[in-house]
Order: structure tokens, then sequence, then C-alpha cells
DNA sequence: CATCCCCCCGCAAACGATTGCGCTGCCTCG
DNA sequence: CGAGGCAGCGCAATCGTTTGCGGGGGGATG
């Protein structure tokens, strides 16, 4: 028969409860209860506490422990958004590495607004985090300089900051951009154009700057640039009908993402362009199922799986030690092609 | 001059230091700091507890609160795998009202692993969440019921489970299917199959029920209807290859969910049949960027958003009124169609 | 048989906040 | 001038665990 009115639950069994059912004190039950201590016990008494906890269903208060032991178990994550298809495997990639080290994730979004960013992270503080990822792409403002005065432990996921020592790890955009220039101009292409993501993230920046280096490398111009104000779909289709407006001549684009990337098909479809015969376009990430797009996207891979797990390790690594010196990663990335390349029509 | 050593964090301030530098006792400096019971101290000396918890950089330890309290603000939400673009939606659908509504949400990830869901479960009890939304597709075992038994306040989201009273919010599935299958009927299709989902899944099999009902409504006959054994491209592509094999008269599939119809789009592109002119596909949930496939997919548009956010509305009910009888409610859906369906090939 | 040691276990003090209760002192009113 | 009331604040208990310390009892040893 179960409970008819579950809406009356008997309160929690607590380790009190415990302690007397198996007619010891609490400190005892504690202790057999915990492996750690469990040798202090008679593994007769220690038997006894476990079989009372278990026939009372009890499942300790970690409020309680962590008011206590000054331990969570807990680490924040911060993200922008946990739509965008970006973070999905960031977010798996740092559990995979933080739950088997025994830390559990608290993960918030932020929607890249700084007032949000800022009340986000003061409640995974004030619930006592042990650390926090930070993978929003907001530049640098004074919230992680200040987080950091105080001894705050984190590390930047696809974010850096300047004359800060806080670890990161990042993908290799620099690299990446050189390979999707380099493939472009080896097909022929002259007159590439980069659609930036918004100037104001580290990625952004990083992406235009390392474009802005490859094609002067080919001698090609630099000045095909605009900026999307967002990493949306929407925002690269405005760009891209602005750039085609006023440079009919760009046959090639080097997308800030991937999402970008998607606004210059929509784009094509209203303008009636092929791609790849009218226009090439290279996106950015890797994100799932660009494989089934008409044309199967090339883009650059990230690995973000990768990215999420390092830093989780990098973050197990300063909470361990807190004294080891910041270091920062980059993880390769890797040109896939797929089917928005082509060489540039000869007409 | 920011702080050199970070690693030798000065302890974060506690309510006692507060009171101390504003020269009360820690119960004043509690009450003036909350805006509920600061009409209980004189206007001068909450201004003073104020001012010295700002120049402190006093942040609440919302441990020992909960402990107090007995309250945490934290609800759980189970989710099989947020890599999964279904579930992001749900999640910032959930999230959009409990936070105004006050309460923080802690995601976990289950991978659809009985054990993991069961250990998932029990590190969100023991840390006290107060309701639990429950995403996960697995049909009824008996945690559900136990914690129902427990009075654990929770609702489900595309779940339903026998004789349980626990609220629910799933998509309409039976109008969703009969929609596509009368759809392709009306194209012209005589053999339509259905991929359907694990049917250990409640979701699976309310799917290959309504889809049964609806061919049988038709006079079609209702014997095409393969598993899949999880809800993933590489398994819809197997079953695919198998349906292909056994039954080349085939001519349309509505597929279990979209990821399962992108299994299907491999399949064609193995063997060289053409979408829509051999075969006609339609998915299940329209997740995003399907419009730019090849072909763009047909499919039947669940509003995720909606159901996280109801769900959510649905558990602050609860945890207002426990006594609330338990309803479950219907969210509709409709069918997008795309560029996967035509009229079967008439040779 | 006495001594010592060590194994088990209980005592009690924390962790940092909230809150019912009661005390003080001032103001008001008769 | 005295009594009553109330505003403002402090006292101390409490939430459920963990953990240093000490004590009692039993076994081994001389």
């Amino acid at each position: 028969m179960s409970n008819p009115r579950p809406s009356h639950p008997s309160p929690a069994p607590t380790l009190r409860d415990v302690a007397e059912a198996a007619g010891v004190h609490t400190a005892t039950a504690s202790r057999a209860l915990n492996p750690k201590t469990r040798q202090q016990i008679s593994a007769e008494t220690a038997r006894r506490v476990m079989r009372a906890a278990r026939a009372l269903g009890y499942q300790p208060n970690s409020v309680a422990r962590s008011l206590k032991t000054s331990r969570t178990g807990t680490v924040g994550l911060v993200i922008p958004d946990l739509t965008n298809p970006l973070f999905p495997p960031i977010v798996r990639g740092v559990e995979s590495v933080l739950e088997p080290g025994g830390y559990n994730v608290w993960i918030v979004n932020t929607d890249n607004d700084e007032e949000r960013e800022r009340a986000q992270i003061d409640s995974l503080r004030s619930r006592q985090v042990e650390g926090l990822i930070i993978a929003t792409a907001r530049l640098d403002h004074p919230l992680l300089r200040h987080l950091h005065e105080q001894g705050v432990r984190m590390v930047l996921i696809n974010r850096q900051v300047e004359n800060l020592r806080v670890p990161a790890v990042t993908g290799d955009d620099v690299t990446g951009v050189a390979a999707a220039v380099h493939h472009l101009a080896a097909l022929g292409h002259t007159r590439i154009a980069h659609l930036s993501g918004p100037l104001s993230t580290s990625t952004g920046r990083a992406r235009a700057r390392a474009f802005r280096h490859a094609v002067r490398d080919h001698g090609l111009p630099d000045d095909l640039m605009p900026e999307c104000a967002h990493w949306s779909e929407s925002d690269g289709a405005t760009a891209m009908r602005n750039l085609l407006d006023r440079s009919p001549g760009v046959t090639a684009v080097v997308a800030g993402n991937d999402l970008i990337a998607l606004g210059c098909y929509d784009v094509f479809a209203e303008r009636g362009l092929s791609c790849p015969d009218d226009v090439s376009v290279i996106g950015f990430n890797d994100m799932p199922f660009l494989d089934k797009l008409r044309p199967p996207l090339t883009t650059v891979a990230v690995p973000h799986h990768e990215l999420g797990a390092e830093a989780a390790r990098m973050l197990l690594d300063t909470l361990d030690t807190p004294d080891r010196p910041a270091r920062s990663i980059l993880l390769p990335v890797s040109l896939v092609v797929r089917g928005s390349t082509a060489a540039p029509r000869t007409d």
C-alpha cells in the first residue's frame, strides 16, 4: 500500500535517527557511515549502523555536511547560453572529469548579459562553489579581476584576460583561421571576406586578427571584414547581405562561426546564389549535423569536449595545489573540408 | 595593487564580521540585511549594517542559511543528455519561470543509465532540492514510485507513469503522428513505415501506438514498424537499412524523432536513393537547423521551451500548495512541411 | 596479579545563519 | 507622576554533521 498522502511526508531521517536505531551516538554513526573513518569503529557496530541507515533510507544531508566541513564538492560552470550547440559538449567534457573527481557541476546561463553574469556568479559563490569554470566570451571586465583578487579558483574557456594570471584553455584559433584562408587561397580565391563575430568578445577579436594576418601572408586584401553584432544566424545574414551589396566581387567567406555561416546560407537562398559555385563558405566549430546541410559545410573543428575536459583538469589541479603557476593551453583544431568550398567560377 | 597571492585569500567575511564592524549583534545584522525583517530595526542601524556589509564584501553563506531554514531555493532538473538538441530548450524553458520564481536549477545528466539516474537523483536529494523536474524517457521503474511515496515533489516531462498521480507535461504525440500519417496518405502513400524509438521509453511507445492507430484509420497496413534501439542517428540508419532490405515497397517513413530521420538520410546517401522522390521522411521534434538539411526535413514541431516552462509552473504550483491534485497537460504540436515529403513516384 | 596500551566509543564544540523570546529604555497618556 | 506600551536590540537555541579529545574496558605483557 503506497503512501496515500505524499503531501505530508514524514521528515527525512537524520543521522540522529540512524544512531538511535542502531543504539549508538551520532558520532559513532557518522564514523561508521564514512568509509574513511570506518576503521575506527568495530566491524560489528559499523554493520549495525549501516543496516539501520539503509533500513531508514537515510541520506546524509550534504547541506549540513558542507557547513561543517566547508567543502561543497561543487564547482560552477558559467556559459552564455546552453541553447548554442557549442556548449553542451563543453559541459559534458567538464562533467566527464569533474564527476569522477568527486565534484558536481552547477551550470548557469548568462545570455551574455553583464548583469546576469554578475548575479549568477554571486549566487554560485554564496552557494560556496569551490571553483569556477567560465566559458563566456565577453572580453575583460572588472568582475574577473575582482574574483581573482578574492582568491576565487577559476579557469577560463575560450577567453583570455590580459594581464591576469588565470589558467585558460582555448582552441587554436590562429591556426584554424590560417588553415581556412590557406584552403581558399589554394583553390584560387583572391577576394576572401571574414564575417567576424562581435569584436567585444575575445574569440571574435582573436579570429579577426588571425584572419587579417592570414590574408596578408597570402598577399590578399584585408579590408573585407564586416563585424556581426552577435554570434547568430540572423546577424550573419545581415552582415552577408551588406557585404554582397558593397563588395560584389567577394567569392569566398570565412565565417566567425558556424551559425554565421548558416546566415550566409540564408542569404544565398534569398538571392539565388549557389554555394559553392558562386561563393564558398567556411564555418568555425563544427557543430553537429553540419555534414547534412545543403551543401555540407566546410568548417574548422574545435574539440569542445576536450576543451571542457581540459579546463576541468586544470581546475582540479588548482584546487589541489593552489600555488601552481597558471598555465594556459591551446588545443589543436582541424579544418574539415566538405561541400561548401570550391574553386571560384572562372568567367 | 592587486593581491599578489590569491592562493592565500582571507576567509570570506561572515555575518559575525559584519555585525562586529557595525557594532551590533549578529541577530541584528541578520535582520537588517533581510528586507523582510528590516523594519524591526531602526533605519540608522540598518544603514550602518548594510554599509558594513558592503564594505566587507559580505555574501551570505547560503549553505548555513539553508541548514537553518531548511529551504535551499533549488530544484533539480534530470535529463538524459544535454548534448541532444532536444533538451537545451527545455532547460531554458524551465529556468525562464523558475528563476523569476526565486529558484535555481540544478541540471544533471543520466545518459539514460538507470544506475546513473539513481545516483544523480540521490545526489540532488542529499543536496536538499525542493523539487524535481524529470525529463528522462525511461518507462516506469520503481524509482519514481519510491520518490513519490517519500513525498518528493516532482513533475514529469515527456513521460507518463502508469498508476501514479504525478503531474506531467508532454507534447501531443498522438495528434502529431496522426498529422504526419495523414499528410503522407494525402500525398498518395500506401506503404508507410514507422521507425519507432525504443519501446522501453514512454515516448517511443506512445508514438508507435499512435502510428498504428493512424495507419489503421487510413486503411493502411500496420506491420511496418521496426524499433530503433536508441534515439540516435546510427540506430535510425540500421533500422532503415533493415527495413529497406525486407520491405522494398516502402515509400514513406515516419521517424520516431529527428535523429532517426537523419539516420535515414545517411542510408539514402549510401544507396543512392533520392528523398523525397524515392522515399519521403518525416521527423519529430523540429530540432534546430532542420530547414538547412538536404532536403529540408518535414517534421512535427514540439514546443520544447514551453514544455519546460509549463513543467516549471506546475512544479511551482505543487511547491506552493502540495495538496493540489496532480493534473497533466498536453501541449499542442504542429506539422511543419518542408522538402522531405512528396507524392510517391508513379511507375 | 598489576600495569600499560590500545581499541571503541561518547561528549561536546563547532560551522554560519535564523528566529522566538525577553529585556531595556523611551515615549505617551491618563 | 506613574503605568503601560512599543520600538529596538541582544540572548541563546537550533538546523545536521564532523571531529578533536578523553574515558572506559578488555587483552596482552611482565
